[in-house]
DNA sequence: TATTGGCACTCAGAACGATTGAGTGCTAAC
DNA sequence: GTTAGCACTCAATCGTTCTGAGTGCCAATA
């Protein structure tokens, strides 16, 4: 087991380190810092941390920088979750208020956490998971078009305007409309496809022509849904810490642009005691987000987890900080869908 | 008049410059192109040049690089318009056959665009102009809560869900919309807000409650249509680009980030003779992107343009293709829109 | 046993000067 | 108008030295 005050040098060398970007040795340690002792018991302090993997010094003789397993030392153990400020809570308050539908709702959280962080947001769009119709609507627009409406449970409206080839009977719409919801509101979304299967038959005579035209793109937008999906914003904020990853952060770039991977990568990381977890640099199964660290947090509906909300940036960061917004954001999110619904 | 070789002399610079990113200097330049004359010629024409300022030396006795008034030249008299590849050509038409509401088509075509051109894209949306109101719908969901959707001829759907404190009858529903929609069903959006109010004494009666609650939501709705707005994409080129940049690029991230500014830049911007217009350097009125160049063209919906398309990036660009992309890009998009009409 | 002052040692980065070479401008000859 | 020749310039490169923050270790101390 490790001393007490090793422990607190490792605090100090992560704060100090974050701060200036400069590796840390053991004399600025003792300036900044008032341990009551010297510099020298510092130095075997340092000694005991490097023995144990937490601290490397990128050259001989130089100061010491955190290393991945120092950093998930200290979040774990060393520091707490940095409530964000009223001034912040102001603006995620002002900022999400404002937005009425869900895409809306999204995008604006990604903005403002990354704005929040200063680092890039991700939020990932509700799944399919236990998503339910809540309705199904069919409008006409005029003699030859309607507009087909998906609403769900979780707040998502999709709407896609279909052609008509041949027209239809004003009558029709409504009977088939109808008929629609009887079937499938209130049924998950993953029954969708096989309840429009077996219920085939039920739509037939004069409503028949209708449903083989709207039935396909019905799926479609059913489809859309199922879709995994992550948003981004302020990716520039990666490159205003290009200095911060070794070479070129054009893979960092290229690997959080890739949906597929981030998807992963998210959907393996379960939340801890404080609702907020994250992945430090090698920790991530992702080889180009080595040098990265991601901070995420689960956002709920109705009680059970939708989906997640987070940001991604060097291992060189403001865990604390980041922390606390992020979990801010997914407590505002849920409440926002709570409300509206 | 500048004589004909010193202008071959300027294309090949340019050419050269674009490719190797290096001063490009007399001797290289007889090397890889056949002027069938020497160097010291070749230098004389570039004294010539110089003189004009459409060539620069960075530092005395090193290779010439081209100014922004070089690159105006290049591409208002030197260069082509350079024709999508079929390749390319194929990816458009499969990406933007896809989609099929306005939103998404936007967002799409400005990843496309991104990608097809390795630059940052910025898609403008259909502003107010002169669209006008389609159709306005209202459906019941439930007993308290109803769907206000607006659809515009730009094609764009807006929706939103109403609380109805109180509930409503579902006559009244039927009553109020064809009210609405009698009166504003083919005018302009910029009409609306007037047309609201002097017809306000027309919801009387059982549908007054309705107006009450209906009309500020829908008066915000036909606001956000008006409400210009630009979606980027690819930033992230921006940062791989990064040399390009004197200095550091977060002064470029940030000023395009600005949606003013942004908007401003493009909308004073018309097009010529090739539909697509561009700024070089200096030429744009933004201080900070004075080492960039953005390239625009418009898209239009029945024949008029209704927003503009474009990249933007480092002065140092292969003019040629990007012109060539944005173009393309701008043609599919009219036509799509067209299309789905 | 934990802490400390002292000291030799290391090494990245700054500072400096010398060298190199691509490129220029100019001039005189073709 | 074109060219070969030549002296000149200067950014970039290279090798060297210098510096200083920082280390590890040891003997002395509390």
């Amino acid at each position: 087991m490790i001393p007490d005050r090793p422990l607190e040098v490792l605090k100090a060398i992560v704060h100090d380190y974050i701060a200036s970007k400069e590796p840390v040795g053991s004399k600025s340690l003792v300036e900044r810092h008032s341990f009551g002792v010297s510099a020298a018991t510092i130095r075997n302090d340092m000694a005991i941390l490097e023995e144990e993997e937490l601290i490397i010094a990128p050259h001989t003789s130089s100061g010491r920088v955190p290393t991945d397993k120092g950093y998930r030392m200290f979040v774990d153990q060393l520091s707490e979750v940095k409530p964000i400020s009223s001034a912040e809570k102001a603006a995620i308050e002002g900022f999400l208020s404002k937005s009425s539908d869900l895409d809306e709702t999204l995008v604006q959280t990604a903005r403002l956490l990354s704005q929040l962080t200063n680092q890039v947001a991700l939020v990932q769009y509700p799944s399919l998971g236990r998503a339910s119709v809540k309705h199904i609507e069919l409008i006409a627009i005029d003699e030859k078009r309607l507009l087909l409406m998906l609403i769900t449970d979780s707040g998502r409206i999709q709407q896609q305007v279909l052609d008509i080839t041949g027209g239809y009977e004003p009558g029709d719409v409504e009977k088939f409309r109808n008929a629609l919801n009887e079937a499938l509101a209130g049924r998950a979304l993953s029954e969708v496809s096989s309840l429009v299967k077996t219920g085939n038959q039920k739509f037939t005579g004069k409503i028949k022509h209708l449903a083989e035209k709207v039935i396909p793109d019905l799926l479609q937008l059913v489809d859309a849904n199922s879709q995994e999906k992550v948003l981004l914003a302020g990716t520039s904020n990666l490159a205003r810490r290009e200095s911060d990853f070794p070479g070129s952060i054009s893979p960092v770039l290229e690997a959080i642009e890739e949906q597929v991977v981030l998807l992963r990568l998210i959907s393996e990381m379960q939340a801890d005691q404080h609702g907020v977890t994250l992945r430090i640099g090698r920790e991530n199964t992702v080889d180009a987000l080595s040098s990265t660290a991601v901070v995420v947090s689960g956002y709920e509906n109705q009680g059970s987890e939708i989906a997640k909300v987070g940001v991604i940036g060097p291992t060189r960061m403001d865990y604390s900080s980041n922390m606390g917004a992020v979990r801010a954001v997914a407590r505002y999110l849920t409440k926002s869908l709570g409300g509206s619904q």
